[in-house]
DNA sequence: AATCTAATTGCAAATAATTATCAATTAGCG
DNA sequence: CGCTAATTGATAATTATTTGCAATTAGATT
């Protein structure tokens, strides 16, 4: 019933219950940007009994798909977000790991130059600013409720 | 006597063999953005009798002292390249692996504002541009050279 | 130059993140 | 409702990197 069955379809993955559910973590707000452990540890709270290959090869299957995109910013592990209708960049605080999202068409032009004056065919490019939260109340606030 | 050991010395590391021999690896115009894997293969073919756990301390020991920095091009492993007197970034050809390095104070100004705007104090950033080589022969042959 | 000691190294075992294997289960088509 | 290829869970395997520890050594101190 829900929209998400159309969106597995779409993709020629069965609808079954551990996409079904990865999904509606994706979705939820504080979930943007999320790591397969840290979906797996939201499942087992859930009392969802899907192990952590699962939520593996599920995301990858996503990321094929291009229902998540995958992202690698400072610390190893990938973090995933249900792909936007627009590209956008990440500027993420190395206290508390806020991440802002933003988007700029000047960056992104320069980028293509660049590449053309290299003679190189721009597939995709990865942006992440890295700093620290100038308001440091909130910045610990926020990385306390974040464990 | 070369200027290896002033490096080293300043940075308050004894000289010693695997160092001075993993700064020369480094110093070679073949071996920009080279991952610790490959720094001690090198080492073998040397025969260098030098261990990959040490590779990994000296490379990390030269980043905390920034002798060398550090970055995460696609393909999980970092890579690793002498700290350059300028800033650059990188353009990575995601065929042959050829990697352009380029600066574009437009894109580093914005940056700056975007982090700015958003109230965060940036401290650094890392971007990289994927794409094809236009010219496919070439291409070809560099993946090709380089194994 | 002989001595001393903290830094360094090599090797093996340990981690961390992610992937592969494989038998058991199941979605969805006919 | 039955069939079959897709999916899943548990576990073993990989990959990249780090850590523990005993043996070695650079370089300061006699
Ligand atoms: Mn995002
Ligand atoms: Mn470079
Ligand atoms: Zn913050
Ligand atoms: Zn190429």
């Amino acid at each position: 019933m829900p929209e998400h069955n159309e969106e597995l379809k779409r993709a020629g993955l069965k609808v079954t219950l551990p996409r079904v559910k990865i999904l509606d973590i994706l979705q939820c707000p504080n979930n943007q940007h999320i790591s397969a452990e840290d979906v797996y540890k939201i499942l087992l709270e859930h009392h969802e009994e899907i192990g952590l290959a699962t939520v593996y090869r599920v995301l990858n299957q996503f990321d094929d798909a291009g229902i998540v995109t995958r992202h690698h910013f400072e610390g190893g592990k990938s973090v995933f977000e249900l792909t936007q209708k627009a590209h956008h960049d990440h500027l993420v605080c190395l206290n508390c790991g806020k991440v802002v999202e933003f988007e700029d068409d000047v960056i992104e032009q320069r980028q293509v130059d660049i590449a053309k004056r290299n003679k190189i065919k721009l597939t995709n490019h990865s942006l992440y600013l890295y700093g620290e939260c100038e308001d440091e109340i909130a910045c610990e606030k926020y990385r306390l409720d974040n464990l």
